[in-house]
DNA sequence: ACGATGCAGGCATACGATTTCGCCCACGTG
DNA sequence: CACGTGGGCGAAATCGTATGCCTGCATCGT
């Protein structure tokens, strides 16, 4: 072997291959792409090349390969908010799911309000650069993404849309019945004062709000003025809700939170402001993030069924990926039901 | 204009562009690509150029441009455990400092144990369609993986190595320190019974246990037996450990964890048991996660600098991206200080 | 007036793999 | 022996962009 200086290599070529068996290149690409080609190989010269491949440690260029038009198997993921554990868990289930199908993720953060960030990025992720995109959590707030999306080739699939315009084929969950368990739980335990306590950006999790107050309505008749908190940040938001909440002259008995996330600031400052849960106040999220079964005390929560909700919309964007950008069905939506979990956050209302 | 189907045009190249505006399509790589070139060109030329690709809609072709040999501006990113919320929130700092270079992130998922898995991940990420390689976490259980990059001409850097082989550049916080400043802090606090809970694979967190039971031999002259616990998963396993340590004869009033993970894990279990944190139990965690000022009660813990550590991390794959192989410097480790943040589940230990 | 210089831009090629067309040879057949 | 046939493979075009080199023209210097 002639190989001195086998670290500096930089990669061989279909052309070395080629050379080093005594082939032409194309007989190379014919037989490594591996796909029942019209030219018949000779087994001998078959195994010739692909020894020769293994010996030089062979990689195919995915960029050459998709400069052809071929796929690149990469899946773009934009996300709106990398550090809420919800979204972490919705990552990983997609890029797990992604790997099973054979593709690779792409991230993009489409942080706040940065239309020149979220536009920038559309210009490495499209462009036959991703096969697909899979937008998670509300994308609302960046129209320029959505319409730089629309106007290319990439199929797109939305999950957890929020109130985003509807354009894209989504996946989501039943947010309304969600809510609705988690309250009929709280009221079958006898509580009627139900705080609700938001978060995140404006219209994020408005489906939720919504379907509180029209439950609230529906059962009690009205909302109880000031019931409805709305804060910015998750965590520390959570907290102080909680504590305008519970200054009030009738507090009330039991939370609900839109987000596991914001029911973890809100047993926090229930803690500090010396409200044992659940005896004086109960509380039940949404979500059942990893650690919800592990809050002090565990957490009372909705399942947001992560795994089947991403395999969904990976199956998706795979077969749209597939397709010659043919089908062009309307955008449809498939829903998912979540479940209650009862942990122990929740307990009959104090006696008065 | 004659967009009769502007839905379907699927993407125009440069070529087009040029037709369009007349010129060749030399002149239009040129004005694009926005770089100082030797060739000069009009004014004028330029703006019809510009406009042109505007009104087309023209979006470069990363593939084409990473062919030359151009960079793809893509960072791989590999990491263990997407759903462990410390891993989530490097990820979220990694795209973020990444996206600030100009850089985009791809994401490989190197679950468990699986060698498969793990070297197919690196067909996709290596071969000049990642400019870098960044690793998140210890690698130790992925050797094809290590091999794979250490063949490859990918620039590499690793954060957190943990037991990994040092081959790579590496970036890694003072778990030593760390650790030590938080057993300092309850010593101080008068507790001499420290248990430690270590989670995760094996070794994962071995610097830390390592720290742990140096500190005890030193400061009391011997770990007492069993009380460096390990449990195979974070928070389930926290909390068995906790139950472990608890039933013990002479239970410890103080537990140090290898994470705020396991943390909350041990926080639950000694609500469940009845055990208050921190008037029976002091809780020490590691990493400062972003739910940690929110538990109950709020976790005294070891900040990790990741902001610091994925910054620097990436500004040194960048340059490593930059150079053309040439560096070669020998990989050298840099070391982030860790701080203690004292929060509210550390406290001395209860009268006997 | 004539070559030198500078400006503006086109031509051609390279990148690495895929794919379409053919070429050549061996073999079989009439 | 001429001719078809099909197996086995090579040559070359192609994808979209970047760049080195060249050319045409006008101006400038002497």
């Amino acid at each position: 072997m002639s190989d001195d200086q086998s670290a500096k290599r930089p990669v061989p070529t279909m052309r070395d291959i080629a050379a080093a068996a005594d082939v032409s290149q194309s007989t190379v690409s014919r037989v490594l792409s591996g796909v029942p080609t019209a030219v018949p190989i000779a087994p001998e010269t078959r195994q010739r090349v692909l020894r020769t491949a293994r010996e030089l440690g062979y990689r195919p260029n995915p960029l050459a390969r998709g400069l052809r038009g071929a796929s690149t198997n990469l899946i773009g993921a934009v996300v709106r908010d990398f550090s809420d554990p919800f979204y972490a868990g919705a990552i990983e289930a997609l890029v797990v799911e992604s790997m099973a199908h054979g593709y690779n993720v792409v991230l993009g953060h489409a942080p706040g309000r940065s239309g020149e960030v979220a536009s920038s990025l559309t210009t490495v992720l499209e462009t036959r650069h991703t096969d697909a995109v899979v937008l998670l959590g509300d994308m609302q707030e960046h129209p320029q993404l959505l319409a730089d999306l629309r106007d290319s080739i990439v199929p797109v699939v939305a999950l957890w849309p929020g109130t985003s315009p509807r354009e894209f084929p989504s996946v989501d969950a039943d947010d309304r019945a969600g809510i609705r368990a988690g309250l009929e739980h709280l009221v079958s335990l006898g509580h009627t004062r139900i705080a609700f306590v938001n978060a995140e950006l404006p219209n994020e999790y408005r489906a939720r709000e919504d379907a509180y107050l029209e439950f609230m309505r529906e059962r009690f008749g009205a909302v109880p003025p000031g019931y409805a908190e709305r804060s910015p940040s998750a965590l520390a938001g959570g907290d102080a809700a909680l504590r305008r909440l519970m200054d009030r002259a009738d507090p009330p008995t039991a939370v609900a939170a839109s987000t596991d996330v914001v029911a973890v600031g809100v047993l926090h400052a229930a803690y500090s402001l010396g409200v044992r849960v659940p005896d004086r106040l109960s509380v039940v999220g949404f979500d059942d993030i990893l650690i919800a079964a592990h809050t002090v005390p565990a957490l009372t929560t909705v399942r947001m069924p992560i795994s089947e909700i991403v395999g969904y919309a990976v199956t998706q964007a795979v077969r749209l990926a597939r397709e010659p950008a043919g089908g062009e069905r309307p955008p449809d939506l498939e829903i998912f039901a979540p479940d209650l979990i009862v942990r122990d956050s929740t307990a009959p209302p104090a006696q008065e």
